[in-house]
RNA sequence: GGAGAGGUGGCCGAGCGGUCGAAGGCAGCUGCCUGCUAAGCAGUUGUAGGGGUAACACUCUACCGGGGGUUCGAAUCCCCCCCUCUCCGCCA
């Protein structure tokens, strides 16, 4: 949510620079809102005023038990306030309708783009950052993981949909293994390496907390509900471990507060029909492993390029290749403020597929959420969370298999994954 | 699922219709004092939203788990809900 302050007082620079995300926003109906609001505020509160200098008044008259003067007079002051109370009761009910109002408008606008995000509409206008490592050569037509995983027995897509319909996976033997292996991989490498706390949050989240960090109200369509139940299924860990702080107002000496969290993310991927139908790119249930950060406004664009590289140290330590792209504005998430992709090579593609997505959000979650921190001997502000894949754990599969398949059909295992895989350096069929 | 207890400021803990944003203690901050990390004395210390200011100051309103109600007036009375704790049962 944007700063009403800020929008009081710069309407027309905000809907420029949301503008640039293409599709112009009128935030003429802010002004009406946020108006109306404080002129019933106003009135309100002189009533409120008035009420309670005259209660006070009508405590002391009762008490002294004087005569019947002060009891006539206190009579007639108990009439007048009958009404004032009456008028106040309805002001508050215009003023919660008002605040309501103007709060449901301000949840449907996205962020601001930061002043060095590249101005444009599509991915197509997104600018590559830095390119990283080189794309195997291959003396034949190196095959998708799908084909690769199918032949070597450790992807089931059929029975995942008997199972569970499409875009559901079921992983065997080395497969299953591989994923669970990256997983550990990459949670030992934040939490020791890099400073991370590692979390395990729970995977159905209250429906606040989906507002908090943006899902909702806007977003609906994307979540699974759980039916008779109010919670939602995670779309990602950055809901349930953005909001840990929900509320909290944080030490400044305390930030950066970095977290990393395996879960699994539930997505409906409604609207995707026919992109990335096969394989294990575009699933309901995925595991990724998180990277989440609260941090000083100050700091946040440094924590933002450590962020990214801490996700980046992922691919190198696999030996995968990937580039690095600066979303442009008109392809950023509706909660970020600048983004960088890291996208990784494929060969059975051959192209690069995302496979993280690093944002700051500056204080558009922190203020939808109520995460503060108190700046040394000042009043509290809002900070600024930050998040970041590291990485989608299928999609480093899918890269492990196609990057590093041999020409008979197996697959070799990173160095740095075996001993996560009992020492297992080839992944063979059977 | 059954039976009890309780939710008040950073923490502990009083208050049970008006003078309560809320005693007291702890912690924190600021002075003073004492030559030595301690103790003592005095003062101070919540959050949000209006108004106001260049910015302070200042001022008003709201907030005692959440939501309704009674009342001129509610932390205090009534109703509903949520959460926590203890005991029993059940269960991964």
């Amino acid at each position: 949510m944007l700063d009403i302050k800020y929008l009081r007082e710069n309407l027309a620079e905000a809907e420029k620079r949301l503008a640039s995300r293409g599709g112009a926003i009128d935030l003429s109906r802010f002004k009406l809102l946020d108006e109306k609001r404080r002129e019933l505020l106003k009135e309100a509160e002189a009533l409120k005023e008035k009420r309670n200098s005259v209660s006070l008044e009508i405590g002391k008259l009762k008490k002294s038990v004087s005569g019947s003067m002060e009891g006539k007079e206190a009579g007639e002051m108990l009439a007048e306030m009958q009404g004032v109370s009456a008028r106040i009761k309805s002001l508050d009910e215009l003023i919660a309708g008002a605040e309501k109002e103007l709060n449901d408008f301000l949840l449907f606008i996205p962020n601001t783009p930061h002043a060095s995000v590249p101005t444009g509409n599509d991915a197509n206008d997104n600018v590559p950052v830095r390119l990283w490592g080189e794309p195997a050569k291959f003396s034949y037509p190196p095959l998708e993981h799908t084909e690769l995983g199918g032949a070597l027995g450790i992807i089931d897509t059929e029975r995942a949909g008997k199972l569970s319909g499409a875009r559901f996976s079921l992983l065997k033997g080395a497969g299953a293994r591989l994923e669970r292996a990256l997983i550990s991989f990459m949670l030992d490498l934040h939490t020791a390496k890099h400073g991370y706390t590692e979390v395990l949050p729970p995977f159905m989240v209250k429906a606040e907390m989906l507002v908090g960090t943006g899902q909702l109200p806007k977003f609906e369509e994307d979540l699974f509900k759980i039916e008779g139940w109010p919670s939602y299924l995670i779309p990602t860990a950055e809901v349930p471990v953005t909001n840990i702080h929900r509320d909290e107002i944080l030490e400044e000496d305390a930030l950066p507060v970095c977290y990393a969290a395996y879960t699994p993310c539930f997505r409906k991927e409604a609207g995707s029909y026919g992109k990335d139908v096969k394989g294990l790119i575009r699933q309901h249930q995925f595991n990724k492993v998180e990277l989440v950060k609260f941090s000083t406004p100050e700091k946040s664009y440094d924590e933002l390029e450590k962020l990214t590289s801490d996700a980046e140290e992922v691919l190198k330590q696999l030996n995968l290749p990937y580039r690095v792209m600066a979303l442009c504005t008109g392809d950023m998430g509706f909660s970020s403020a600048k983004t960088y992709d890291i996208e990784v090579w494929l060969p059975g593609q051959g192209k690069y597929r995302e496979i993280s997505s690093c944002s700051n959000f500056e204080d558009f979650q922190a203020r939808r959420a109520g995460i503060r921190y108190r700046p040394k001997g000042g009043k509290p502000k809002f900070v600024h969370t930050l998040n970041g894949s590291g990485l989608a754990v299928g999609r480093t599969l899918v890269a492990i298999l196609e990057n590093f398949q041999q020409e008979d059909g197996s697959v070799i295992v990173p160095d740095i994954l075996r001993p996560y895989m009992g020492g297992m350096e080839r992944i063979k069929r059977g």
